[in-house]
DNA sequence: TCAAACAATCTAAACGATTCAATATAATTA
DNA sequence: TAATTATATTGAATCGTTTAGATTGTTTGA
């Protein structure tokens, strides 16, 4: 036998060696693509179970240019909706025996084209990216054949694959609930609005007011950055007022954490004198309940499927490749190059109510 | 120039015919590791811009027989505290250049076995594991001598290394606080106690209680499996015994939110008919301010350093890694085959009141 | 009985980098 | 100038697989 000096693992020659056949007749067996016969299979297994032969996936990924792993970026480890999306992916991508390399943004741009650069490097067959900087998408050194799937935020007008939720629909919904019970007085905490799911839940929102002949008052229009410091800041702003909203809807889950923090700090009550819709479960949607339920107050949220973004957007992603690899099949063309939108769900818990009467 | 017929990327080949030189000086300038006249290490980077040339990570994988990567496997992707971990991790390995393959096992045994296994085929450098199954740590196929590096979880008179938190010390101290508010009826809901950490929890409410002289009865110490519907199970039966604790001490983050929804569903009030202290904080701890404080009761927990649980348990990896490298060093034995504790934090809120006066 | 057809196995060339030993070039000294 | 040394560059082997094409051995059909 061969490995005595360095303790390196047993490779392919030394299973040959010991099995008295080739190395291509190991990796027929290895593989079972070729027919070998059932008497030297058996030998071959023998051999490689006594050498406790494990093949090495490098070499393999060189030859055959695949790597079988996909790389997911996301911007936030800290959001629970980033965090179910990994959950999802990560599932779907095992389930279909690929490994998956976790990068984190950070929500910066250079971390995001390093990781970039990275992955390709590293060879992945695809990646999943939740881009910071939609713009430069494709430019920034990673070559434009790359299989990619975007999901939560695209650029406008994007052609390609995507998985994302319905936000302006989404907000909308939510707007127009709060105006169903009576709020005139409506606050929005919007978020980054150079990224669509930004612009896109303040355009639902704005939508919701004009359709119901509500003016929209600059003051109550508040522009974050998706952090709970800035739904901290802005829920202060709001709330002192000298005529504070009676109902503020925020654009996702970490901001309304904040908004939280401030409500509590200043003795705001809710829904008694402020109704409160988020975007997001405060925590990753992954319990048989939600947790929501447990805030004080129990929060009224927009919740993501977050899970099934991932999920979705893996399996989109996978779907490239395998088609990528033999192109004979017809293109399904339904599930590529195209944006696959779900919808969210409201679930109305009690930090919404009617808004108090006013002495106006 | 070669590629043309399919779109493969460019290779260090294809770059040193551009230059005129030869692989070797290609590969020398890439490295930077061997002198090359400054003239042409400028026409080989003019070359590899002009080609938009990226080395090829598999390639350069398979012939230094190290990939900079490192794969962690984490037994709950639902828990805060393991999306701390995976963070902290995260970042320091990113830090020092490694990337990260996540595994995600679902305190599923063979699921354990099987990323192990891919992850050793990967030829990952190293692996932080938070293993579900601790007596098989180092048979089930994986090579005893994969750098390996445990966290939160470790066998009983584990010899090597892992970062974990003094969980004994941590549920003593939670345990002394209640008794010391007057408590006398104290429940525990364990977790799995064939794991260091329910078993440890589990010691230090036993000892605290021991200490102060106080029975420890049957009926107070439930056993769970670190999952909400646990908690929520054992929590229904203790508050509904006849004569209910006045405290409940909880093992881990999910157990608690089980628990939580108990009390919400029985409509018992805390702290003023039981206290709780919950280990784990019920969101993953990344935001600038804790989310407990938003939940209802604002919950008094246990507060496990997840972030740096990761960081450090990746550190010592990498300290590992690159001593086996240049082992010529006074190997750094403090860092190594030692099992880094942490502390972990009493964060007192209000779910925790003295008992109610009962008449006894 | 011999050629053709078929099946199972093997030989050797990739894949794209790194690295050692050997060579070519430049600089220094005798 | 020739011999020596120092410095840059290169050729070729290697990492552990896969795979196309050659080779061997076995059947089959006429």
């Amino acid at each position: 036998m061969s490995p005595d000096v360095k303790n390196r693992s047993y490779t392919m020659r030394d299973v040959a060696r010991l099995a008295g056949v080739s190395v291509a007749t190991v990796s027929a067996v290895a593989n079972g693509k070729q027919v070998v016969r059932p008497v030297v299979v058996a030998r071959v297994q023998e051999a490689m179970k006594a050498l406790n032969y494990h093949p090495d996936h490098v070499a393999r990924s060189l030859r055959v240019k695949r790597t079988t792993t996909i790389g997911i970026v996301i911007p936030d480890f800290a959001s629970g909706f980033f965090v179910d999306v990994v959950r999802g992916a990560e599932d779907a991508a095992r389930s279909a025996g690929y490994s998956v390399l976790l990068c984190n943004s950070n929500d910066d741009v250079t971390q995001e084209q390093r990781h970039l650069r990275v992955l390709h490097s590293r060879r992945v067959d695809g990646i999943l990216l939740a881009s910071t900087d939609l713009y430069s998408i494709g430019h920034g050194g990673l070559p434009s054949d790359t299989p990619l799937v975007l999901f939560d935020r695209i650029p406008p007008g994007y052609r390609g694959s995507a998985v994302v939720i319905d936000n302006t629909e989404a907000a909308y919904r939510a707007t127009q609930y709060l105006i169903s019970l009576g709020h005139r007085d409506l606050a929005f905490i919007a978020g980054r609005l150079d990224l669509s799911t930004g612009s896109d839940r303040a355009d639902g929102f704005r939508k919701a007011l004009e359709d119901a002949h509500l003016p929209l008052r600059g003051q109550y229009f508040k522009r974050g950055d998706f952090r709970p410091a800035s739904g901290y800041q802005n829920g202060l702003e709001l709330l002192k007022l000298p005529e504070p909203p009676t109902a503020i809807l925020c654009s996702n889950g970490p901001m309304t954490l904040g908004l939280l923090r401030a409500m509590q700090e200043l003795g705001v009550q809710c829904p008694d004198n402020v109704s409160i819709i988020g975007f997001d479960e405060p925590v990753p949607d992954s319990y048989g309940f939600s947790v929501g339920t447990l805030l004080h107050p129990e929060l009224t949220v927009i919740a993501q499927p977050g899970y099934r973004v991932g999920q979705q957007a893996a399996q989109t992603l996978l779907a490239i490749l395998t088609e990528t690899d033999r192109p004979e099949q017809s293109p399904d063309h339904d599930l590529q190059d195209a944006v696959v939108t779900l919808k969210a769900e409201l679930r109305i818990r009690n930090s919404v109510a009617a808004p108090p009467t006013r002495p106006s």
